[in-house]
DNA sequence: GTCTATACAGTGATAGAC
DNA sequence: GTCTATCACTGTATAGAC
């Protein structure tokens, strides 16, 4: 998937999304929050994207970028280092309020999805793009004798899952105790997988 | 938290959201889809509740109820048997529609909830319950020497995200081929709990 | 309790000037 | 490329008859 590189506007655009995503999460976007976000007015943003979904699909798909690069740049080469850091960086901590509210805004995307198509594709990218690279890591650790011989894409899934699903009670509803203790338990989770 | 039981008409409205909700998602439900899927017209609906908010907030209460039955009317007394019919019940089964498209929905509101203060409180209040359900059958567990001496809510807690989260790719995506590896995951994690 | 009718504030998107 | 003006429509909620 050879994405056309977005011009400066649309990268704007792009960020305004995320900003009003941020704000009012998306049953609450409308485009005129979008506008509010960027340099531009409401009409103007439809120079540069056909409709408010596309908008949004921009989003998404900078979005994939962002995130599969965050995965990608582990300078760790030991796979048992590597596989601690991504999840590491896959828990989103409390306090780093941009990235956790941008997570969120996923999750809203994500079980929005169902209901509206154009956001499916998109979505499907973004998932399965990390649980590439998550497996990845496992399969390298597995052929280095690191871990034991495990199903590489279940245990990716099971972390992405548990990393995704610690976005909804631990960071949407605030629930700020829980964070270290769930981290704490992926990380005998993956104390297990050892040999 | 002793709630007011509903009227008839009060439970018919909620059913009628929660099929609403399934058929469209939160960011596309309306006044007239909740009457569409009720016998009452939309201004009939205002005669039992506020807003369209508090309809919501009532299917929430409903559902929290509905849940916490779920997980309490486990018949095993064997904390490890409870805690892996615990986690079958959470793991949504692809093809058990009705109850995937309902976790979907509280998927959605969750996601939502920083943006909507009045969803906060209930959807807390149905997190916390399934968190203490869990939470409970973990602290049986170490009592009775079968699980090790572990963090039971650090547990509950990273199961529960962890049945979460795979709604959201598996369930919301229709991601079906990973729903078997990654329930296969979360019984080796409790393999791991064993003394 | 439930209906019809309607007020009225958005909402997505377009037309056409500059 | 970006603006102002505008439109057709949808959405929540209320008024008042029955």
């Amino acid at each position: 998937m050879t994405e056309a590189v977005p011009t400066e506007a649309q990268a704007e655009i792009t960020d305004a999304v995320r900003k009003a995503l941020a704000k009012h999460g998306y049953a609450r976007l409308t485009t005129a929050k979008i506008a509010a976000e960027s340099s531009k007015t409401e009409a103007g943003l439809y120079y540069h994207y056909d409709s408010k979904d596309a908008m949004v699909v921009a989003f998404l798909e900078s979005a994939t970028g962002f995130l599969r690069r965050q995965l990608e740049e582990i300078e760790a080469t030991d796979p048992e280092a590597r596989l601690r850091e991504a999840c590491d960086r896959l828990f989103v901590k409390f306090d780093d309020e941009p990235r956790r509210r941008t997570n969120i805004a996923v999750m809203e995307l994500l079980a929005h999805a169902p209901h509206n198509e154009t956001l499916q594709g998109p979505l499907l990218e973004l998932e399965s793009s990390n649980l590439t690279v998550v497996k990845g890591i496992v399969e390298d650790g597995i052929e280095q004798g690191v871990f034991r011989e495990i199903d590489a894409r279940g245990v990716a899934a099971f972390l992405l899952a548990a990393a995704s699903g610690s976005t909804g009670f631990y960071l949407a509803l605030e629930m700020e105790d829980i964070g270290a203790p769930l981290h704490a338990q992926a990380e005998s989770y993956i104390d297990s997988l050892l040999v």
